[in-house]
Parts: structure tokens; C-alpha cells; sequence
DNA sequence: ATTATCTATAGATCTATAGATAATGC
DNA sequence: ATTATCTATAGATCTATAGATAATGC
């Protein structure tokens, strides 16, 4: 029964990528220890010797999710080099996207019940935030880097936003014209330079 | 024990109510039947005199949770005639909306969850969404009616983004510097005109 | 000897149903 | 007579723990 140290690293390494997308797919309170368990091809009494709680899990697969979208990102912006930017929009800004709760970024999939969570979920997602505005903010910076922080932070929202509101709505038109609006909106924004209206108002 | 027909009809408005914010509190996965009915001053077994199935609640809760969000806009907005815009912004991009998940609105407190539902909540999301976006319509507009539809479905995507990103933060700077940036994400998309770049690309 | 995983289970909770109760509505 | 709500419970599931098993690691 039991199996080497590398063994056991390994089945850790595959609950935690389990969970990764059964999490995104179900929510962190719609599916329980058993079913993650056996997904990793393990039973539900390996689980304490691999992690504290479910919450700890819930912590570590939400990094383990968010440096997953990470590399995608990279990858879809160095396929595209000469315009890393327009690859992420019209990558995370469609259907495609959209379909693929699973396995697509889980600020979309699960933001609203990652503000139910305690401080350790919050810090993973904090970390793949900023690290979603880092790469961000060389593509949106007009110079100053306190402003393409800003512009970065704007257009990070705009496109989170378009893809949970069209997995919110069943009308396959409406929905897409969400991803589309926002797709806009980010190129909009970021081709508009410096004209941000800090003045206004 | 029995009641009269209006008493049994409010009743089930007090746990429609109740449901309303204890969803958009805990998720729908995250509250059961019984606090449910008993934050309604009611026990267990009422519940299926009154709805068909969990799901029948949180269809019915969510529509009641974005109609009352809905009136909370009309309200800030008649409080602000001369820029009705501006007032939901900074109503919505507040550091008080992001503390009051319960009252908050119930695209960033379930929108995640929504995803996961059946057609019936999804319904109930889509029809509170059309609505946020007719009164959007006319403040983004620039004239065109369909460009303006396209605006106001960036300006609730930031909007929504923002504030979802806000509250899965534990850094309270990063997170103000969300709703900071989402609204001057939406003023600049606002004041940008007819200045969408729909050619580019 | 240690320990990764297994089976088994405790104790709580979940959705949903059944039947009793007591007040309404005809 | 009807029915809104109550108590009670079925049957499933949930998180977490306990002790057995069998292979690793010293």
C-alpha cells in the first residue's frame, strides 16, 4: 500500500491538479474530498496526509490554477510576439474561453466564491493577480508606470468581467456580444494613449 | 400552525428576501435549507409548500436580488440627474459595496456560481443584466444606439470585473486601487466619444 | 521503524418527503 | 374540507479521524 516518497510527491502534485479544475468546474463547496480523491486515482483517507484541510487544498490548487492560466498566457503572447496584447484578448475574449470553465482562468470561474474564502485562498489569488498585472502592464503602458498600472488594473477588469457575465446569460447572441464588447473596450482603452480623464470631474 | 393565504404569501416573500442575501452571502452552495427558512422564522419543512426545489429558490432569490439592486441604481442615479453616470459609479466602485457582499450585486457576489447553474437562474441573471444595461444605454451613448449597447457592455464588465477583483484581494491598497481604476476605466471609455477603434486590426 | 494509502466510521449536515397538527376558508 | 406549518426522518453526502495494511527507507 504504501508507495515511495517520489510516489507520494507525484499523487500530490496530481490531486492538486485534480482539484485545480474540479474547483473551477464545481465551485470550492460543490465537490467534496471523495470525488477529488478518486479523481487522482486515490482513496478519500490519503487526503489528510497530503493536506491540512480542504480549505489548505482549496489555497494550493487556486496557485496551482492561476500559474496554470499563467503559462497559457505566455504562450499565447509569445506565439504572437508583435502584438502579445491582441493574442490575450482575442484568446481569453472568446467562446472557446468561455466553454472551458475547467480548465480557463479561475478569477472568472471562481472569483465570487474566492471573496467568501479566508486569507490563504485571497493570497493565492492575490499572487496571480499581480502576476496577470505585470504582464499586463508593458502591453497597456502609454510611459509612466504608476498610469499603465492603472490602465492594466482597468483592462484586467473589463475583460474578467466580459467573460463571467457571458457565462452568466442564456442567450447565445447576448453572450457573445459580451466577449466582443469587451474585446473593444480593452482596445479602446489602450489605444486611447494617455487620454485617461483623471481630470474629469 | 396554518396561517392565512397573505400571511403564507408574505412568508414566502420574507424567505425569497432572506434567501436573497444569505445566497449572495454564502453562494448557493453554502447555505442550506435550514438557516435558510429559519432566518425567515419559519422551520424546515415549510420549505416545499412554498418552492419547488432548491433550485426553484435560487432562481427566484437571484431575480429578487438583482431587481433590488436594480432599484438601488434607479434610486442613486434620480439622486443625480445632472450625471446619473457618474453617481453609479461611484456608488458601485465603492470601498461600501465591496464590504456589503449580502446587499451587494449579485453578478460579483454569484456570477461565478451563476455559471454553474441551470438555464432557470441563468434566466433570472440575464434578465437583471439586460436591465442594468438599458439604463447604462443612454448615459454611455454617443448616439448610435447599437454602439451604444457595445459601451455599455464594457462599462458593466469593468464595472462588474472591478469589483469582484477588489474583493478577492487580502491587500487593501490592490484592492481600492481596483475600484479606482475601474471607474477610471469607464469615465475614459465614456468620454472617449464615438472613439471605439472598431477598425483596428 | 516509518509511513503512504487503505477501509471503516464518527458525527454533522444536506435535500427532500411523510404524517401530524391546528387554523383558515368555504 | 383544506392547507400552512410543524416535527420527525430517510437516505445521501460531507469533513475529518482512527486503526489496519503493506511497502519503503534506514
Amino acid at each position: 500500500m504504501r508507495v515511495s516518497r517520489r510516489q507520494a510527491e507525484e499523487n500530490r502534485q496530481t490531486v492538486l491538479n485534480v482539484a485545480s479544475r474540479l474547483f473551477r468546474e464545481h465551485g470550492f463547496d460543490g465537490i467534496g474530498l471523495k470525488d477529488l480523491m478518486e479523481g487522482a486515482g486515490l482513496t478519500q483517507g490519503a487526503f489528510y496526509k497530503q493536506f491540512a484541510s480542504k480549505d489548505d487544498l482549496a489555497a494550493q490548487a487556486s496557485k496551482r490554477a492561476l500559474e496554470s492560466t499563467m503559462r497559457r498566457w505566455s504562450a499565447v503572447a509569445a506565439a504572437n510576439p508583435e502584438d502579445p496584447l491582441e493574442a490575450v484578448i482575442s484568446f481569453y475574449l472568446s467562446t472557446g474561453h468561455r466553454a472551458e470553465r475547467r480548465d480557463g482562468c479561475p478569477v472568472v470561474a471562481l472569483g465570487s466564491d474566492a471573496a467568501r474564502q479566508g486569507p490563504e485562498v485571497k493570497a493565492s489569488f492575490e499572487a496571480g493577480i499581480r502576476h496577470y498585472l505585470d504582464m499586463l502592464g508593458p502591453w497597456v503602458g502609454s510611459g509612466k508606470s504608476k498610469k499603465s498600472r492603472a490602465k492594466a488594473m482597468a483592462v484586467l477588469s473589463t475583460m474578467v468581467g466580459a467573460v463571467l457575465l457571458s457565462r452568466a446569460v442564456n442567450d447565445e447572441q447576448l453572450s457573445k456580444q459580451f466577449l466582443q464588447a469587451g474585446a473593444e473596450g480593452v482596445r479602446a482603452a489602450v489605444s486611447n494613449g494617455d487620454g485617461q480623464s483623471e481630470t474629469r470631474q
